[in-house]
DNA sequence: GTGAAAGCGCTAACAG
DNA sequence: CTGTTAGCGCTTTCAC
């Protein structure tokens, strides 16, 4: 993992500072040397008939045994043979044999794959971004495929109610499984999980009476650490940047806001929370907002890095310099806050490391694997450390 | 869809100026009121057994009649007497039935489930940020629904194979059709899917041998566009960033570039040629290797807009300004580039017309919906229209 | 217009 | 150790 240099880490008790002021590094480019033209397409050939794949029956006649004793050596079954198991393995890769899932699943009434969803809507992807979930993607699979599970993420529709498609996919039996995302303060998708007794994780807190397994980064720690930080900087005028949905984490995050000012005896100032879509446009419109209000606030917290990038360029329209004029913080570390100029003060966090928890609580509500993994007491919540940037650094 | 004012489109004959210098737009902030606490989770439950579900079945005993009856009328045939239908449809909602996907999948030797697949890694993620995929996951879905399938994301882990991963999925008859992304110029996926008649569309070109349907954005009319519009400013030293990897985007957008070139007159000089990551930080080594160069290029095409922000971080710390002491044209214009500053000349496309296309591509090879949709008849090449931004106003 | 029955590919139970 | 068989839930003949 590439870090710029010019963030310092402060991580509990620890505090390093690194030198220059270099965001990045100039290693590793290579000059290209294409020069071949890419090749036009031809003409379509016409895909009318799927070729038939080879069954276990296929596979039996083949070798000239029973399919019951196929099926058992394929599937690392005891009492078998091992001459036999070898002929039967050989064989399977040489006719390229790979098992019809809906017919496992049918007799065994697994599916082997754990679903991830995750909505579209531009609303409620408020962690949306890919080099937020590819990660996380990676941590998850690398627990999965210890156990043979396959991960799909299931992309519900902007036009699609998401009850209504849990409610298909949960009905279907598509997945063993479930890891949800963007948790509503009030999620209807919980207690119908749980009610079906479908395993599941969610990656985000929510108000709902009755508990569920989840994991969430930690919105209240990251405040009160932000809104504690800038305090100390002298600041008495914070501005917060939420989102303008019920996602849960909005709530959680004011929470530490509130918390972090308590802390530090400032009074809590309403008309200092902004609401706007947890994107570049919301933080266009943060900074259109602390514009226009007087006197402006010194300090800004963001929930979303995301709108650091749109906050940074209204105030780049009036001359204002974050880090210089203004103070903001960020939340999460990204490679595009590392880039930013100036870079952006935020909370670092492994990704890889919060999908292996994700998978490793799933599995742990899960009765083929629970007892490979130790059952999650209660909610857990993600610890992230201070990255130090250039955004954040005047006393006002 | 929200624009930014600040950008000029220049597409085909039309060319609109809009007023003003700002980016983005202050409505639409809402004061937060958010006063109640998150509520922590309590104790967990266990999940030790999956409810057993519905099945057509206990569905036929409980109205009285023949499972085949109840699936005929569920499945919306003909014969079936309309008072019949209706008391089935009414125990079905009642009931809370969903039919179990393996059933049906094992008897029709379909899924009714498409795949895009997606792979993690970060190489070859070239345009793998998710507001590049969800609005297209968008587009694809609102054709999916007419036909009830179902799209879900395929995620091949860093550390898979992704030939190995594909032969599973395929083996597995685990989806009906394949949407695959990141094309490399000799791709393997391409003739084992061909091979296997799997009904597929690709996400970008290849030089594969033999044909196939895919749809590519116009990387190579992008790259003269760009060229010569900054041939046509006065610049001779035109430096190109290209991904550093073997995707064949880079092969044409490079020759699109050489094209652009040639059209000037200028001499195509290989050193200019920059391959790197394509993200932030390779963007940043982009700028290091212009740095290093003497003289310097006056000006630099982008494959790829994430590169933009790595890149104006390196100029940032030398003092350079983009669109005042160097010309910057990207790729793609997104919520990012039009929240830069300066805001990046780029080229748009629309994401969800680009998945409506896909998906449309894809019915019109599988058997089931080639007569709704017309045979595509060769690759097609997605437009894109040039976006006139901040970044590459000045003649050397 | 409906019921009965076969069978998709697979695994598990049981008999030998 | 292996073969036989039942049956997972569903759709689709075919008979009536």
């Amino acid at each position: 993992m590439w870090e710029g240099p010019s963030h310092r880490i402060v991580g509990g008790v620890n505090l390093t500072f690194a030198s220059g002021a270099s965001a990045g590094t100039c290693a590793n480019v290579r000059l290209a040397n294409f020069t071949e033209k890419y090749m036009p397409a031809r003409g379509l050939v016409n895909f009318f008939s799927r070729e038939k794949s080879v069954s276990i029956r296929d596979l039996a006649r083949h070798l000239n045994i029973s399919i019951g004793t196929v099926s058992r050596a394929l599937n690392g079954k005891s009492d078998v043979n091992p001459e036999t198991r070898e002929r039967v393995l050989q064989a399977a890769k040489t006719l390229g044999y790979v098992p019809n899932q809906s017919g496992r699943s049918l007799r065994q009434g697994t599916t082997n794959t754990i679903g991830f969803m995750i909505e579209s809507t531009v609303e409620t992807a408020e962690i949306g971004d890919s080099f937020f979930f590819m990660p996380v993607f990676g941590g998850v699979q690398s627990v999965f495929r210890r156990h043979q599970l396959d991960l799909v993420a299931l992309l519900c529709g902007t036009d699609e109610d998401p009850g209504v498609y849990l409610n298909r996919v949960v009905g279907r039996r598509f997945v063993d499984g479930l890891i949800i995302s963007a948790t509503m303060r009030e999620d209807p998708r919980i207690p119908f999980l749980l009610e079906r007794k479908i395993p599941f994780v969610a990656l985000g807190r929510s108000a709902a009476d009755g508990s569920f397994p989840w994991i969430d980064l930690d919105f209240e720690g990251t405040a009160i650490t932000a809104v504690t930080r800038l305090v100390g900087f002298g600041h008495k005028r914070i501005a917060v940047g939420v989102p303008n949905s019920d996602v849960n984490l909005g709530h959680v995050f004011l929470s530490g806001y509130r918390q972090g000012l308590a802390k530090g005896g400032i009074e809590f100032n309403p008309d200092l929370v902004l609401a706007a879509p947890s994107n570049e446009e919301g933080g266009y419109q943060v900074a259109c907002a602390m514009l226009e209000q007087k006197p402006m606030p010194t300090a800004v917290v963001l929930v979303n890095e995301n709108m650091a990038i749109g906050l940074y360029r209204r105030f780049y329209e009036m001359g204002i310099h974050p880090g210089r004029d203004i103070a903001v913080i960020g939340f999460r570390e990204s490679t595009q806050s590392r880039f930013l100029s100036p870079t952006l003060t935020c909370f670092r966090l492994s990704l890889r490391d919060l999908g292996i928890k994700l998978a490793e609580t799933l599995l742990s509500t899960m009765p083929a694997f629970e007892n490979n993994y130790p059952a999650v007491k209660s909610g857990i919540i993600w610890p992230m450390e201070l990255v130090v940037g250039e955004s954040d650094r005047p006393a006002p």
